[in-house]
RNA sequence: GCCCAGGUGGUGUAAUUGGUAGCCACGCAUCACUUAAAAUGAUGUGGGAGAAAUCCCGUGCCGGUUCGAGUCCGGCCCUGGGCACCA
């Protein structure tokens, strides 16, 4: 066996492979339907880790053999260059952001290259490229025309390390998801996307989506649509009242309990708080709201809490029989959800039962678990369940879940109550107090407020600073680039301001893989032509961690875009997978802090790219977690040093072993299905039994061809060192359609029949296949063991499965 | 608490979707080659009984359906993930 060098023969092909653009997807192919197979590009803190390798390289497999099955494959990668990661790495190496992700970006580019991937490097797209973001700032301001960008003020998630404003999806348990330290609250003035306006959208047409159910499942979780009713309580001693009625509003699932709502309770940041609370309650209540301002938000929402909070002095009426509800305060009910008051009914709401329990507020029973016996049970805690009305007046009796129209229909004919949906979904704040990210094109002017930098000005660039540091006081470090802010009101023309927020890097990925349809158009951000020719994407491949984030905002920027004509279709990626997590070999989560970061570039050059690949796809179901363990990768390795050996059976005339195409035949079926499933963990293993079975026998070239064909996927550089070396070919191996393989030569082969007795397996013999009842029942009569477990009984049934078995019972 | 995904040898996993449980590997043991080790090759490897043929048990637990259950149904336990004072 010569010698070899993977490292080198690696390089080789893969400088052979980009000479000859063997990987570039022409837009229009007249013979080859287009697949777009997008995997989730890298972001640019660092280096290309072992999490990269394992989405890339599968990917690879499926990339490859798509195209060896007819299909103009594009399997594009880019870079997500902008944002809040890099900047803080940037920081702590002593660079500049600019510099840092440039440098990165090189440095990952070699390292994607050693992988071996068949990426289209020409349509690569990098985020922190003003050709790039241009066409960020201009969705900006599409979305901005149709109100769906927007300046509000309300409570945002600040991180007070960070010094940024954080979108809810990057809060994780309170704290900052970059820096695990706890978010604060802060009243603060920001742009927003309008995301909420897509919410219903964004949960129905979930169902048409070919995801995974974990996946569908987070989202629904995290819109949270739930399905209820307004309804106004008036106000009584209403102290600033300019006349006229005035209500409080609370949104309720349960309004068939409404007769049991024996008090109403604010959120601390109600604003009608201040003008309900009475004279005599006033520092109670104050000295109440200092108080919940100590607590963190962490602790406010922790539910194992004790329930706190002071009544108001107010009152307001129950409009469903006018009974006088006294109004209390309490940091329970939270402020940011509904209208942030609600009506509490203690005898079904375990909440609110607490909060009464504590406080001594009278519990009304209004639902009864088993009507109609005389007495409802007396309750120890809140029923919660379904029941039928009792102390309800007209409505005692009907069923809870009736009850609960009727009670709203009723209201609503007076404008007291409206059915409604709501939502735990936010709008999506996307202003960053921070350097590295595309800059918000708009300008505020001191007479005409905001107006959007004219598209003809796009793009607006980033100017370069020295000095980027995020600064205290919620505004960006932009705001230091006294010559940049300057600018002229695009209406009035008088002096104004440019904005020194940046947006959210989720932004800048909410788009990207539009624009690897036509990444160097200067007029669009894409032409609608290239786009039909690729989108939707048909198969997204990337992590769970984006479930709830970049998934999310993407299929919204995408929804948006379709309203306003700038796209064709409303959901951007038809099938989603979602791939495992490479542990450290201690089984957990892989951080320089734990010190288990295991280097993929040093794996390589020890085993070589292809070992290294396909040990991944080896590994199991590419959608489970995985501890590293370079065992694994022995079997592997081995396994490719058996195929460089395997040539010394190749024999020199064209006279091969028959059966050898009936074994290739059955191959090139099995692993081919494996692929076409995303089964990798199985095709390899089929390559490995393949590759037993042949190994003693001859072979023609055609056979080892054949053969070469079926690992080319998985190892393309061994495949094609082979395939033009031995066998002396020309082009690539990887220009090579899949082999075809011959239903009629599998019908031939020869099966096993087992024989069952009760369904115990009892013996087993080779058969050719599409045996009939009878002869299989004879085959199973004759046999010693059968007879012998028969007993010299005579079977009642015989079940027999061609095939399969054939099971006598006795 | 609600929702989702899982639980199979010492390890990663496989099982034609209701039909031989443990394929393919890793690891381990023994042997061969070697002065020796590594590499490579051969054999064995779920548990128990047995000299062997063979038999019994076995896919988190308890029950059920079926000729037949890792797979389907009911109830539970455990692990991982998402949501959570969301009214």
């Amino acid at each position: 066996m010569s010698k070899y060098n993977p490292i080198k023969t690696e390089k080789r092909w893969q400088k052979n492979w980009e000479s000859k653009k063997l990987h570039l997807a022409p837009d229009f192919s007249k013979e080859r339907t287009n697949f777009m197979l997008l995997a989730e590009f890298p972001y640019t803190s660092g280096n290309l880790h072992m999490g990269h390798w394992f989405t890339y390289s599968i990917a690879d497999i499926y990339a490859r053999y798509l195209r060896m099955n007819g299909k103009n494959v594009m399997y594009p990668i880019g870079f997500d260059a902008f944002g809040l990661p890099a900047e803080n790495a940037a920081i702590k190496h002593g660079s500049t952001p600019y510099a840092w992700t440039k440098q990165n970006i090189r440095n990952m580019t070699k390292q994607l290259k050693s992988i071996g991937a068949t990426f289209d490097w020409p349509r690569v797209v990098d985020t922190s490229d003003p050709d790039y973001y241009k066409w960020t700032q201009w969705i900006f301001l599409k979305l901005y025309e149709k109100g769906l960008a927007y300046r509000g003020e309300t409570m945002v998630n600040w991180c007070p390390k960070d010094k940024t404003v954080l979108a809810n999806e990057q809060v994780v348990n309170g704290c900052c998801e970059r820096c695990d330290i706890p978010v604060e609250q802060r009243k603060l003035t920001q742009w927003m996307f309008k995301i909420t306006s897509f919410a219903d959208a964004l949960v129905n047409d979930l169902k048409d989506l070919d995801w995974p159910e974990d996946t569908k499942a987070a989202q629904v979780n995290w819109i949270g649509r739930s399905e209820g009713a307004l309804i106004k309580f008036p106000i009584l001693n209403f102290k600033f009242s300019k006349g006229g009625q005035e209500y409080i509003e609370v949104f309720t699932t349960r309004a068939d309990t409404l007769f049991g709502a024996t008090y109403l309770v604010l959120a601390p940041e109600h604003p009608m708080l201040m003008k309900l609370t009475s004279d005599e309650n006033l520092n109670k209540v104050n000295q109440y709201l200092e108080e919940v301002k100590k607590k963190t938000e962490l602790e406010r929402v922790h539910t194992d809490r004790s329930k706190t909070g002071v009544f108001t002095g107010g009152y307001v009426l129950n409009p469903i029989n006018n009974e006088r509800v006294p109004v209390w305060v309490a940091d329970y009910v939270l402020g940011h959800y509904g209208t942030g008051a609600v009506m509490a009914v203690p005898a079904h709401d375990e909440r609110d039962w607490e909060f009464s329990k504590k406080f001594g507020l009278p519990i009304k029973m209004v639902v009864c678990p088993n009507y109609p016996e005389e007495t409802c049970p007396v309750l120890n805690n809140a029923y919660i369940g379904e029941g039928h009305l009792v102390a309800s007046e007209e409505f005692d009796g009907i069923r809870s879940s009736e009850a609960k129209n009727k009670i709203v229909e009723k209201l609503r004919e007076k404008g007291l109550a409206e059915f409604k949906k709501i939502y735990r979904l936010h709008d999506w704040i996307l202003s960053r107090q921070r350097y590295w990210g595309a800059p918000i094109p708009m300008i505020h002017c001191p007479k005409c407020g905001y107006q959007p930098v004219p598209e003809a000005d796009l793009p607006v660039k980033l100017p370069e600073l020295t000095d980027f540091l995020p600064v205290e006081g919620g505004r960006s470090p932009l705001a230091r680039a006294k010559s940049w802010v300057k600018a002229k009101c695009s209406k009035c023309g008088g002096q104004a301001e440019r904005e020194t927020d940046t947006m959210d890097t989720f932004v800048d990925s909410s788009w990207y893989f539009l624009r690897y349809t036509d990444p160097k158009n200067k007029k669009e951000f894409a032409s609608k032509d290239k786009m039909a020719k690729w989108l939707p994407v048909p198969l997204y491949i990337g992590g769970r961690e984006h479930n709830t984030m970049h998934l999310l905002y993407a299929r919204f920027v995408t929804k948006a875009l379709n309203k306003l004509g700038a796209v064709e279709f409303s959901e951007p990626f038809l099938s989603r997978r979602n791939h495992g997590v490479i542990m450290g070999p201690d089984g957990k989560r892989m951080s320089k802090s734990r010190g288990n970061v295991v280097d993929p570039d040093a794996e390589v050059a020890k085993y070589g790219a292809d070992t290294v690949r396909m040990n991944f796809a080896f590994l199991g179901p590419f959608e489970q977690d995985y501890a590293w363990n370079s065992n694994s990768l022995s079997g592997i390795s081995r396994f490719l040093n058996r195929v460089r050996g395997f040539i010394g059976k190749l024999e020199k005339p064209k006279r091969g072993d028959e059966s050898v195409d009936q074994i290739l035949n059955k191959y090139t079926k099995e692993i081919g299905d494996d692929i076409k499933d995303l089964k990798f963990n199985t095709g390899v293993s089929g390559l490995m039994k393949l590759l037993n079975v042949l190994e003693d026998k001859w072979l023609t070239k055609k056979q080892y061809g054949t053969f070469l064909k079926l690992l080319a996927p998985f190892a393309p550089h061994l495949a094609e060192e082979l395939w033009q070396t031995v066998l002396k070919n020309k082009r690539s191996i990887h220009s090579e359609s899949w082999p075809k393989y011959d239903e009629a030569l599998l019908a031939e082969e020869l099966i096993t029949l087992v024989l069952q007795v009760n369904g115990k397996l009892r013996d087993s013999v080779k058969v050719k296949k599409g045996l009939s009842e009878d002869e299989a029942k004879s085959i199973a009569l004759a046999n010693e063991s059968i007879k012998k477990h028969l007993g010299g009984k005579e079977p009642v049934k015989y079940i027999y499965v061609r095939d399969r078995l054939i099971n006598l019972v006795i």
